[in-house]
DNA sequence: CATCGCCTTCACGAGTCCTTCACAAGCGTC
DNA sequence: GACGCTTGTGAAGGACTCGTGAAGGCGATG
């Protein structure tokens, strides 16, 4: 089950691309501005967005790149502006395709499931990860060890999952701090040994001895992928 | 410095292609045919390729099945044929994405960007040494000998990797010191006799006789490169 | 406005690793 | 084969890194 957020502020857009969206079986969710954008995609965690450039107030460039510091989800770009400028731009931010005003909702509905496929085969936004014993679900944020449920909280969750997305490899403080905070800091990075410490405290049977979040010595942490 | 394969065989369009590709930053390898553009890949190890997928002879999937054999790296697909089918085929073979004729060179190299960003995201393309049978994964900061794990502190891996990025070079202590520690400080340079031979015990099978860690005296030391 | 939860910071202890030192062994040259 | 210089090696000290509990601060929540 795919979620799609839909981001326009035409009532009427929102609300056609809505039907034929969720005819074509996604659940769908809808933001009409660019602050709320970033927050619905914060919260639900789509697996797509679909995005009018032409927002009143912050402008739809501007969310992508945003969007771009906290998510790798794809993005679909409806513009009205024919300028192969503005598709230019978009697609170098991270827009996986586009559309002009005025399109068929039909071919939007296409060009989502193919964007996804894409995306699928690229092996991007997994909803589910699974580490070992360990399961990681984006979508539900939920966090398991066996059948158990671990209760994170969202900065614990995100770290995780950054180290979950690519088991194995070791990821610095610095690299950490960024795909949970956006920015890297140097004088925070003892912050990720406080975020370490108190994720294996919930996470590892024994905390002393890390099965799961692993340190390397003079590098940084990873996630085991056995 | 990102470089990008282009294959095609109408020379009017690698040459479009590459003046484009060349003013936005890239370093541009072409080939004009299936097996030339194997036998680029394999030795400019590119980060990108641009592939048409109506080439004489070897058909495009064909080349991109061969690449798969031994490289991950995306690929972005130019078709003339509309079919659907194909793209689908292209993708499903790993392809990243895909542009139909005729194509703005521009929007190629929006695309070609839009790629490298994603697949640096999701971390493909792990950068991995062979030397011999030994394996250096700096990604995952891993070394193995033939199937063993060894275990390295970050200084011994450092200096490892230093080597190995140059096999059978000789790199004097100095030169070795920069790559571990950013300064050369003579009077440390007897500290890397110590690092080389804590790694000779790590992963010679008889220290004594090193195998991979060479001596050369009055110079340095080397990685043997066979 | 008070409370709560969470993130960050601090300080200290524990552990690991790097460098140094001293001496033995090896290499090259004469 | 002897000499000087280079390299190998074990041990030890000290520097750096990491783990951890506690406390401050901030925003969210009611």
């Amino acid at each position: 089950m795919r979620t799609v957020l839909v981001v326009d502020d035409e009532l009427k857009i929102t609300r056609l691309v809505r039907d034929y969206l969720e005819q074509a079986g996604f659940v769908v969710v809808t933001a009409s501005d660019g602050p709320g954008a970033l927050a619905a995609a914060r919260q639900t965690k789509p697996d797509l967005i679909v995005l009018d450039l032409g927002l009143p107030g912050l402008d739809g460039l501007d969310v992508i790149r945003s969007l771009r510091t906290f998510s790798p989800v794809p993005v679909v770009v409806i513009t009205a502006r024919t300028e192969e400028a503005d598709r230019i731009v978009g697609l170098e931010l991270g827009a996986d395709d586009y559309l002009t005003k005025p399109f068929s909702p039909k071919e939007l509905v296409a060009r989502v499931r193919a964007v996804l496929r894409r995306t699928d085969a690229a092996g991007l936004a997994p909803e589910v990860m699974v580490v070992g014993d360990l399961t990681i679900d984006i979508l539900r944020h939920e966090v398991r060890r066996g059948p158990v449920a671990i209760d994170l909280t969202s900065t614990e969750f995100d770290l995780l999952t950054a180290l979950g997305r690519q088991p194995g490899r070791v990821f610095t403080r610095g690299q950490m701090l960024e795909a949970i905070r956006g920015v890297s800091f140097p004088s925070y990075e003892r912050a990720i040994d406080a975020h370490v410490k108190n994720l294996r405290r919930k996470l590892e049977p024994d905390p002393r001895r890390p099965r799961y979040l692993l340190t390397v010595h003079g590098v940084g942490y990873k996630l085991a992928d056995a």
